[in-house]
DNA sequence: CCGGCATTTGTTTTT
DNA sequence: CAAATGCCGG
């Protein structure tokens, strides 16, 4: 064990449990131990992709604690994402071997601003107008809604200034801490544009909706800081040690905001790597990591070489890759692991072949068809895509044949419209003063009060200088509307003085009267009704929230782990393949990764290069260097000649990083039904050629144009249709059934069989038709023959 | 005010 | 090809 510098200061007993061996060290190779031991001063770990950053970090934070240097209260954790946070408070655990009181100040920089600013609310704001503690966090959406009401009162063109476009511009400026009135030149011009009073008058509305958005959180934490110098101090006081993951995502607000709390005590330590910066349009600063010794003197940095994860041929493909970009750090990654297998690489003639084989090869990994890799398990394979759009075609595909997959990071549980109405109901229980909530649920389900109701809503509200809810009540006393409307607004506001009698009752169940709230409102009955084919999961997912309340005290509690935590614990539902995007697979690794849509405009995403420029194809290619080293033995890069866009086919060019992989590290693979003849042309260009000419698009052209591969795209379409699948037809698994059979499906539940072709099923689930592999369906009900 | 139908619009990535 | 928006007639 290390002789503590401090332990003279220590007491005894602190220096008794410094004492104690530390057996979670001797996993770790002497950089890393070097940088969880020195423990005082600023630290920058800069390390590449698989080399155990976050475990460096971890295990620093298991010594702090062993060593007695802070209490888990005086440590400030930051991370990205709630899962990285969740996961490091589980590894902390386990590396010190049992519980560990919880690490309060472990988060993302999301989460531990809320709690800052909880304390210190009513120090944001101007004059009368401030912040009250119970403020409520504005997602995007709530964001955007808002942004159109007020372009709409100041009169603006809806067309020239879309509300989202202003939504991002408005981020934009918060990520760096700039208000209209400090902006850069260029982006004044875009700001007088839109009047200027918007960005004010925005703001004024958020203070009096007792709102704040994402980007505020942070803004208003620097904000506060700032002008309050001896709450600043506290707070540099109690956090000892500061620990940040990917550091090269930070933004400037956030660079700000631990540049503030770290200059304290200065023990700062940072991980990070220049080359996994993804996050660029978000507002992330590379700069921030490159300047990091000059805002600490003295930093010590440390590099981190080694790679835990991947083969050296994966690492190969993909450090020669990143190679061109300009302006990196520059770090010579290794490894001691097996050489492994190259990087695969394979052209399909569209996304649907492409679908279709990876399902393939998928079936093929999972019964050890592979010789090389022996059988992997599902949970060990990712399909990393660019755009969440791709998703949908794997999901399709995996579906017909049965395969259970997992779709990480897809429209967020929370954020799916039935919960946020469903707890916009909630919120106006708890806070009559919600007026947020009270707009989004007034007329869901539909109450006969639309637009021009709400109107006299809102000029009753205004009037008497009380919330939405009031002035419902108002606008009811005194019958400022007539008919159906107004039996209806009277229901409205008597249900909710009803519920909230219950709601200040401690001993009522709170999961009962979510339940009764849903249903008298008729909410739940609105979806009953609904005969969209998403209503049935719509109303599962109410359920599944219901059953999130029980583990909670009360609605209050729920809301407020809400607010921080916007995701859902994904359930480990056993054996399933991932499918994610890119940036978020950032921090993860599978044994075998497959990385489709390789193509031109699609990745490298047109938009990001136009916007950007060099830029952001730079981030572009860092992103494929994050889905190439997410792979532990296997990376199986693809591409597809054709493509549907907007409904239209489009033919696709291979994305320029294939031409930029080392070609020692790639084998390039034939699909199967294709023969070397008319195959070999357009793999000559994808693989052969690599390294010559790889911008002349007309010689690309030329490619997609020679008898070869018009020979192949005809092939393919001969293979389009799904009987002709290289699946070995098992009539005997269909036999069983008849039509008219109620049967079961492991994604989908009870259906009822429609039809029968060969050993596929048509099935009706509620109100949609899937059709599904006989092998992958369970016979439902007493009567049946149950085979075996 | 609401439902239905026609049109148009858009798709990067996320706390 | 969707979803979102716009427009019209009850």
């Amino acid at each position: 064990m290390e002789q503590n510098p401090d332990s003279d200061t220590l007491p005894l007993s602190q220096r008794a449990i410094a004492a104690r061996p530390a057996p979670y060290l001797d996993g770790l190779n002497p950089a890393q131990r070097a940088a969880v031991e020195m423990l005082d001063g600023p630290v920058l770990m800069l390390a590449g992709a698989g080399t155990g950053k976050t475990r460096a970090l971890t295990t620093r934070i298991a010594h702090l604690l062993t060593l007695g240097k802070a209490r888990p209260g005086q440590i400030l954790a930051v991370t990205f994402t709630n899962k990285a946070a969740r996961e490091m408070k589980t590894r902390i655990g386990a590396l010190l071997g049992e519980t560990v009181e919880g690490m309060p100040w472990l988060g993302t920089f999301h989460s531990i601003c809320v709690k800052l600013l909880r304390r210190h609310a009513e120090l944001i704001g101007n004059g009368d107008l401030h912040l009250k503690p119970s403020f409520t966090i504005l997602d995007t959406d709530d964001q955007i809604r808002l942004l159109k009401q007020l372009i709409q009162a100041e009169n603006l063109d809806e067309k020239r200034w879309p509300a989202r476009q202003l939504a991002h511009l408005i981020d934009g400026w918060k990520n760096r801490c700039l208000s209209p009135a400090n902006l850069p030149k260029g982006e004044m011009a875009a700001f007088d544009g839109w009047g200027g009073r918007l960005y004010a008058a925005y703001q004024e509305r958020l203070l009096t909706l007792n709102a704040v958005d994402f980007g505020d959180l942070l803004m208003h934490c620097v904000k506060l800081f700032q002008a309050h110098p001896d709450v600043l101090k506290q707070w540099q006081d109690r956090f000892r040690y500061i620990l940040v993951d990917e550091y090269q995502d930070t933004n400037v607000a956030q660079y700000m905001w631990l540049r503030l709390l770290a200059q304290g005590h200065r023990n700062i330590c940072c991980v990070g790597d220049d080359d996994q910066s993804i996050y660029g349009w978000r507002g992330a600063e590379v700069g921030n990591i490159l300047r990091f010794e000059q805002d600490f003197p003295g930093a010590q940095v440390i590099r981190l070489e080694q790679n835990y994860r991947s083969t050296p041929q994966i690492l190969g493909a993909a450090s020669g890759l990143i190679e061109a970009n300009s302006g990196r750090l520059g770090k010579t990654l290794w490894t001691d692991a097996e050489q492994g297998e190259k990087v695969r690489l394979i052209g399909h003639w569209d996304s649907e072949a492409e679908a279709r084989w990876i399902g393939e090869e998928i079936e093929a990994f999972q019964g050890g068809h592979r010789a090389s890799m022996g059988a992997v398990n599902l949970n060990g394979i990712a399909i990393l895509v660019r755009a969440s759009h791709q998703m949908r075609a794997f999901e399709d595909r995996f579906l017909t044949i049965g395969l259970p997959y997992r779709v990480i990071g897809g429209p967020r549980f929370y954020e799916r419209a039935e919960i946020r109405d469903a707890m916009a109901y909630f919120r106006l229980m708890i806070s009559p003063s919600d007026d947020l909530a009270f707009e989004r649920i007034i007329n869901t389900p539909k109450r006969g009060l639309g637009d021009k109701a709400l109107q006299v809503i809102q000029m009753a509200a205004r009037q008497n200088g009380v919330p939405l809810l009031e002035g419902a009540r108002i606008v009811v006393e005194e019958k400022q509307l007539g008919g159906k409307g107004l039996v209806n607004l009277r229901e409205f506001v008597n249900l909710f003085d009803r519920w909230r009698v219950d709601a200040l009752d401690p001993d009522a169940s709170h999961v009962e009267l979510a339940e009764r709230v849903l249903d008298e409102s008729g909410y739940t009955a609105m979806w009953q009704n609904d005969k969209s084919p998403d209503a049935p999961g719509r109303l599962d997912n109410l359920k599944e929230l219901v059953k999130a309340l029980e583990e909670f005290d009360n609605l209050q509690g729920f809301l407020e782990h809400i607010a921080l935590v916007m995701d859902r614990d994904e359930g480990d539902s056993g054996e399933e393949v991932s499918i994610m995007t890119l940036h978020g697979a950032k921090g993860l690794e599978f044994p075998v990764v497959f990385l489709p849509g390789w193509e031109d405009g699609l990745f490298p995403n047109q938009r990001a290069m136009d916007e950007n420029g060099t830029k952001g194809l730079e981030e572009e290619r860092r992103l494929a260097y994050v889905g190439i080293t997410r792979a532990e033995r296997l990376a199986i890069i693809s591409f597809a000649g054709n493509r549907r866009l907007y409904g239209q086919w489009q033919s696709q060019m291979p994305s320029r990083f294939i031409d930029e992989l080392p070609e020692a590290h790639i084998e390039i693979l034939t699909p199967p039904g294709l023969y070397g003849g008319g195959y070999g042309t357009a793999m000559a260009f994808a693989g052969a050629n690599a390294g010559t000419d790889m911008h002349d698009r007309a010689a690309r052209a030329d490619v997609y144009n020679s008898p070869g591969w018009k020979r192949m795209q005809a092939r393919a379409s001969e293979r389009r249709t799904p009987k002709a699948a290289a699946v070995t037809i098992d009539a005997e698994a269909a036999a069983k059934f008849s039509v008219g059979d109620r049967v079961s499906h492991a994604k989908f539940g009870e259906g009822q069989i429609m039809g029968i072709a060969e050993d596929t099923l048509t099935i009706q689930f509620g109100t949609s038709f899937k059709t599904v592999k006989a092998a992958y369906i369970q016979p439902v009900g007493g009567d049946q023959d149950v085979p075996f």
